[in-house]
RNA sequence: GGGUUGUUAGCUCAGCUGGCUAGAGCACCUCGUUUACACCGAGGGGGUCGGGGGUUCGAAUCCCUCACAACCCACCA
């Protein structure tokens, strides 16, 4: 027997991620007519290890990936990863501080280097831990979002997107983290809620309240709803001098309907410069904004004493000033109010104003079907006419409030690491500033003006993984050649011709608006195709308690290179998808992994069994002639449930194939097919089913069936990875009924044998003509069966 | 403040557009070693499908309402 006893996932797996990566089972061909599958892998962020995520959208995956192979057609998964600028940059700033350095100190270039070094180390392990999954991608096309072909679809859009008016650049307020110093855009900020002290102050004839006093220094607005009666008595633009923390200053009253009358006082003070919606009070009516904290977090000299203090510090010191001046008039100690942090780093968010280039939602100027129109119509449009079809729909009502909500995307950042803004400045002897934006840096000179110098922004990685489905279907040679544009370089490269729009999309539904429609608002834009026609969006994995797997609970983390050596790659992936829906986060088990792991032995035995019944000779691909009741009943199950189970793959329900999967092979095909089966002499039809049932389950499990193939098929048999899905073969309708009628009397007689006290109620060995005379006379019960 | 989801067996969850005695895995109980498998086999117990109301011949499934839980978005100085 060449089959062990047990399945050790241990001794086969390496050796089979070879065979089938060497045979070249996982390289696209746009040359040939086939009906082409094609998925991009979502970059995983080059920042360390894989999680149980990653494992999850590895699985789900590969499972469409090995099924759309064994239906035949042309596959790409095109697998990369993802720079991620801001998450790398918090990394490596992090390991600077624990050293005793910091980025300033070490340069630019040193800084690069240092974090180039680090992603590539990540990036080792990562891609290893793919093939630890089974991932079943295109290696020869792995692509990097910093890769230059890349970096020029990069610059490529930022360019058309300038030329179009829809980049511009402009002072705005942000959301700015002082200590990445960087703004982040709106999606990065996460909030929560803390409580802190309010403090309500005397400020001329008003009362007002704050729970930032080190911001208030430049306060010299005083606002007020103007249908408040409270405050009848002050009209818009009434001034008025009021004693202040560092002296008097003089106010001026202004009336915004922005103002909640029932808030406090209703009366409040505006700091324009460090709030986004004193901000917009202050755009209405062209106030001054004045900045009082540095990008660093620090007071500036308008703060007078005060400059130079962090906020901590300054805080108390500023509230004491004030009430020994006998301003301070209460403190509420427990107010609740919302912190914004960036969400990588927790640095809290400075609201400040700073230029920054912004893409524009709302300008006219995209063509798509025939119309002019703004991104944000064209990302409403491809989702209502049914271009893109998200799975669940109910993602569509959430992805329909964020863009109602959508704000000018920010897309530069101050940290270093990531693409360089294409945008290149330079000014005269009198300040007046030059812009040029293009692919490459302009040469010429001219007389008084400085030299030309790149921006020194980045821009938000979303940027860049925005162009993801097309970007790395791009002719890298050709995208060597500037002379082509970016129309050519699409209308050259064949695989952007053989594989976009890409037929799915499967990601968390966490990165939404991150990705997902950033995806959509650039590659409509890009190419005038959607990136994608299905969205899969999978859930969350949770610790066992429901709970969230948290860095700050080391023990609630399972690590899947922990998982994999216990009990094997293929448990693990079915444990990630039994029993899970789409959109809906699931808790980690391992009473899962244990029944997966169970259920790839049982394969193996089915498998082992079968072996032995047959000997060694075996040739699948033949459909051999059913010879009894049993043989008719398991072909016409196995046409059954391979109907059931293409039509959930199709509809991407990957836990109901896998279930009816599971199913048919342990009740169907191990309980009764192959126990009936041991009274038979001719066992073809066993082989058969054998053969279909580990094509079935490949997509699932494929290291237990390749490694079956492997064991049990000559060397001319080829891989199963490359074999085909089972063709349905029809059997005869009557004979299989016979079947399951036999099987219900079967387990009648079980059960009487067993009401009865007989001790041994077993009938696996009878013959099945003999399950039916016993059956029909029912008189006695043959000694010969107990 | 707005929105989404969930509440089904002891536990974790399926159950698509309403339809056969409501399912799975794990756990539990009984019996069992047989041409693969104890990572096993044969069987069994266990559910007012969150509460209430409605539509229907028929509802876990549709509608209303209440309760509890989780999450997302917005955000008040």
């Amino acid at each position: 027997m060449r089959l062990p006893k047990t399945y050790e996932p241990g001794q086969y797996e390496a050796d089979i991620y070879t065979l089938w990566e060497q045979s070249g089972a996982f390289t696209a061909d746009p040359t040939t007519d086939k009906e082409r599958f094609s998925v991009a892998m979502p970059p995983p962020n080059e920042t360390g290890t894989l999680s149980l995520g990653h494992a999850l959208f590895l699985t789900l995956q590969d499972i469409m990936a090995r099924y759309n192979r064994l239906r035949g057609k042309d596959v790409l998964w095109l697998p990369g990863t993802d720079h991620a600028a801001l998450a790398v940059n918090a990394i490596i700033e992090k390991k600077l501080t624990e050293e005793g350095t910091t980025k300033h100190e070490i340069g630019r270039d040193a800084f690069l280097d240092r974090t180039r070094e680090f992603v590539s180390q990540s990036r080792g392990i990562m891609l290893g831990q793919m093939r630890a999954m089974g991932a079943s991608c295109d290696w020869s096309r792995l692509k990097y979002t910093l890769d230059p072909t890349l970096s020029r679809a990069v610059g490529e859009v930022f360019v058309k997107m300038y030329s179009d008016g829809l980049i511009y650049r402009g002072h705005r307020i942000v959301n700015w983290d002082p200590n990445l110093e960087t703004n982040v855009s709106d999606d990065e900020v996460e909030y929560a809620e803390e409580t802190t002290s309010f403090y309500t102050f005397r400020f001329g004839p008003f009362e007002i309240s704050t729970a930032r006093p080190e911001t208030k220094f430049a306060d010299k607005y005083v606002v007020m709803h103007p249908d408040d009666k409270r405050y009848k008595k002050y009209k818009h633009g009434d001034t008025f001098e009021v004693e202040w923390i560092n002296g008097p200053v003089i106010a001026t009253v202004i009336k915004d309907k922005s103002v909640d009358p029932s808030f406090g006082t209703g009366a409040m003070t505006i700091t324009p410069w460090h709030s986004m919606v004193d901000f917009e009070i202050a755009e209405r009516h062209s106030l001054d904004k004045v900045q009082v904290i540095d990008f660093h977090g620090k007071l500036l000299p308008v703060a007078g004493e005060f400059a130079g203090m962090g906020i901590a510090e300054a805080r108390p010191k500023i509230v004491e000033k004030l009430r020994a001046k006998g301003l301070l008039i209460k403190t509420d100690e427990n107010y609740v109010h919302n912190i914004a942090r960036n969400e990588r780093g927790k640095g809290i968010i400075e609201p400040q104003v700073r230029l920054q280039w912004f893409i524009d939602v709302n300008k006219q100027v995209v063509e798509w079907k025939g119309e002019k129109r703004s991104l944000k119509e064209v990302l409403q449009n491809v989702i209502r006419e049914g271009d893109i079809q998200l799975l669940p729909t109910r993602f569509e009502k959430t992805y329909f409030h964020w863009i109602d909500n959508l704000r000018d995307w920010c897309i530069s950042r101050q940290i270093w690491w990531g693409h360089r803004i294409p945008a290149w400045h330079r000014t005269d002897t009198d300040g007046t500033l030059e812009t040029y934006v293009g692919l490459q840096p302009p040469t010429d000179e001219r007389e008084g003006w400085n030299e030309w110098e790149q921006d020194a922004d980045t821009l938000d990685t979303w940027f860049s993984s925005a162009l993801w489905t097309w970007s790395t279907l791009i002719d890298p040679t050709l995208a060597e050649d500037y002379s082509l544009s970016l129309q050519d370089l699409l209308a050259k490269s064949p695989d952007f011709q053989a594989y976009h729009p890409t037929n799915v999309l499967e990601t968390g539904w966490d990165i939404l608006f991150f990705w997902v429609a950033r995806m959509i608002l650039s590659t409509t834009y890009a190419t005038g195709q959607v990136p994608f026609k299905t969205v899969y969006l999978h859930g969350l994995i949770r610790a066992e308690d429901g709970k969230k797997m948290s860095k700050s609970r080391p023990e609630s983390i399972i690590d899947p290179l922990d998982v994999i050596p216990k009990y094997g790659t293929d448990a693990l992936r079915m444990a990630l998808i039994m029993g899970v829906t789409p959109g809906n986060d699931q808790n980690w088990g391992w009473g899962k992994v244990e029944a997966n792991r169970n259920f790839c032995n049982k394969l193996w035995n089915i498998a082992r069994y079968t072996e032995g019944a047959l000997g060694d000779v075996h040739k699948p691909g033949g459909i051999p002639d059913p010879q009894s009741t049993a043989d008719h009943w398991a072909l016409q199950k196995l046409q059954q449930e391979t109907k059931i189970i293409e039509g959930y793959l199709d509809t991407y329900r990957f836990s109901e194939a896998y279930e009816h999967l599971y199913h048919f092979v342990w009740d169907n095909v191990a309980d009764w097919y192959v126990e009936a089966s041991k009274s038979q002499e001719s066992r073809e039809v066993l082989g058969y089913v054998l053969e279909n049932i580990l094509k079935l389950a490949h997509p699932f499990a494929p290291f237990v069936t390749e490694t079956i193939w492997q064991t049990l098929y000559s060397d001319t048999d080829g891989l199963l990875i490359t074999s085909s899905w089972p063709k349905v073969r029809r059997s005869n309708k009557e004979k299989a009924a016979d079947f399951e009628e036999i099987k219900a009397i079967v387990t009648e007689v079980r059960a009487v044998t067993r009401a009865l006290g007989l001790s041994k109620p077993s009938l696996y060995y009878t013959s099945v003509p003999f399950w039916r005379k016993t059956a029909s006379c029912c008189s006695g019960w043959p000694d010969s069966a107990a």
